[in-house]
DNA sequence: TTGTATGCGTTATCAG
DNA sequence: CTGATAACGCATACAA
């Protein structure tokens, strides 16, 4: 293994102007910045990043921590597409990252949790679909020993930011395109998680809605799984106009038991996922780029590894509907 | 940060001693021992991953390298199914893991992905679809730069080893259990990639099959495309008894398009992928347990970096139906 | 069985 | 602007 050393010995400098070059230091004259960069090209060298991170006791590492399983759900797209966008981020700005799931960590206490962390040089976490009842999360993430970005969960603070679409206004935006395109009134409507943040945030656009609409607005819970909703489309669906849900999953959990039920309702659905392409008939909804939403976040926790401060960013949303064919092409 | 200088110090010994009680070494007495693991536990020490790299040379790290959206796959239920095995896996064999994309590497010749790997100080590879066309990468697995474990593709060496289901035995059963149940004779096979590793290994079982059971046997190639297999099923089908399709993705293409046409052939896969269960119809397939794929690959690559040979690795198949009710609960 | 001393490849401090 | 040198936390050869 070609190291420092060597290239300092070839370019005739001191090992640590070699440094300096490479860490684009300023004070480093023109000249000598040459004769290193050559060098190090000559010798193919690599700069060895775990003794970097030892010497300077920082890793820049970021974990990617994900819930998986956790939604009912078996084709799991949406974490893939945060694992994509993350990875694929985290390679351009050159930071490392490692992805993580919820059920890796479940059995630990917070401590635990903090050594696990440690032990693999992490400095910052995404986390992703936090709930309300995660407590040992929170206190984590409170504790301040990781800089934090949450994706869909309202917490901020000194070091940890919230990246999230603006759920109330996305779900009040889609449902009206959809309940005066298809004229109803009678709306059963599935929302996600009793007391989860964005399944609040959307009722609320909901009920928005209906109040300036004068929708007649049915609420059922789904829980995000497209089982439940199914069971909730055959219980509930005959009697209403259409059904709206808090996530395409569950939309596609409804459509489904519409057809096996042989009867029509619009459905209207919430993230815009491939699978919806899948569940038989077209259907609204609104589409969420999660790729692009875990590359952001992946860019605002190296902010705040850098020792800037926790903000809100709200990403864009736009109303799209989907179909077959245009997602297998 | 407590170090294990601070545990020798509270254990009242050297830090040498420390350092073999944390790697197991055999010649410590039980009892400094045991006073070792005390102070380990009142500090609450947990040993620094890199500077224990740094000394040893050894990072124990590897590298999960994938193809995802090359095989027209909007819904990657594949990768993430490695994903998930392949760090689980990782985490309960207590090694370090990143995913990358090939993607993210189809860009650089040979000695720039080395340098990227030995940059990250990856020491170790798995491979998921490896093509024949990818020279770049076979070089760089001649290389011997990194120990390596290929899924689905069946190069073996020193330091290489292959794992994956028997494709050739698969696909001849899965399709006489097929035809035998569809009384078939003349049949589409729908195959994947032209030279392909896999797609040759299930099109030879497929001509075995075709022979021993006097099938009329039309092949088309279909590289694994759900877009590719829906128009070559709307081309070939209609003069045809049945489709056997060297995918579960190609196999949901061909029955939407079946659909579609209105008309009824039953259909066959191969994989065992959740997607199938919005298909509409419920579809033979051989099922392969990804997880568990990914899962042996870290076990048998953390076999090799501890200087163990390559070598082939089988896993077991399974003759399945999938339908959608199945999948969702 | 235990302790001492050296080195791993960097970064950072400080003197020149 | 450049160079010597002390850390960083741990592993390991060797001495005791």
């Amino acid at each position: 293994m070609v190291s420092i050393r060597d290239v300092a010995k070839e370019a005739g400098v001191a090992i640590s102007t070699v440094s300096k070059v490479l860490n684009h230091y300023p004070n480093v004259s023109e000249n000598t910045r040459q004769k290193v960069n050559s060098a190090i090209e000559k010798l193919g060298f690599v700069p060895n990043s775990i003794a970097s991170a030892l010497s300077s006791k920082k890793t820049g590492r970021m974990a990617l921590l994900l819930d998986v399983n956790r939604h009912v759900q078996k084709v799991d797209e949406i974490p893939m597409q945060y694992i994509v966008g993350a990875i694929n981020r985290a390679k351009e700005i050159n930071v490392d990252i490692i992805t993580v799931f919820f059920t890796m960590i479940q059995e630990m206490n917070m401590e635990e949790i903090i050594r696990y962390f440690q032990s693999q040089s992490i400095e910052g976490l995404i986390i992703c679909g936090l709930s309300k009842q995660d407590t040992i999360l929170h206190k984590l993430i409170k504790s301040g020993k990781f800089k934090v970005v949450l994706i869909d969960a309202p917490v901020m603070s000194e070091n940890t930011s919230s990246i999230h679409v603006d759920n109330m206004l996305a779900q009040y935006e889609v449902a009206k395109n959809f309940i005066t395109e298809t004229k109803s009134k009678k709306i059963l409507y599935i929302s996600g998680k009793k007391n989860g943040y964005v399944s609040d945030q959307r009722l609320q656009g909901m009920k928005k809605l209906a109040q300036e609409s004068g929708l007649s607005l049915f609420t059922r819970v789904g829980n995000f799984s497209e089982l439940e909703a199914r069971k909730i489309t055959m219980q509930y669906a005959k009697k209403k106009d259409a059904i709206i849900c808090a996530s395409d999953l569950m939309a596609i959990g409804a459509m489904k038991a519409l057809i096996d039920m042989d009867i029509f309702r619009p459905v209207c659905g919430f993230d815009g996922i491939g699978l919806m392409g899948y569940a038989g008939k077209q259907m609204h909804t609104v589409r969420q780029d999660f790729q692009k939403i875990a590359a952001t976040a992946v860019e605002e926790l190296s902010r705040l590894m850098d020792g800037e401060c926790g903000r809100d960013i709200i990403m864009p949303h736009e109303l799209i509907r989907i179909q077959y064919l245009d997602v297998i092409s």
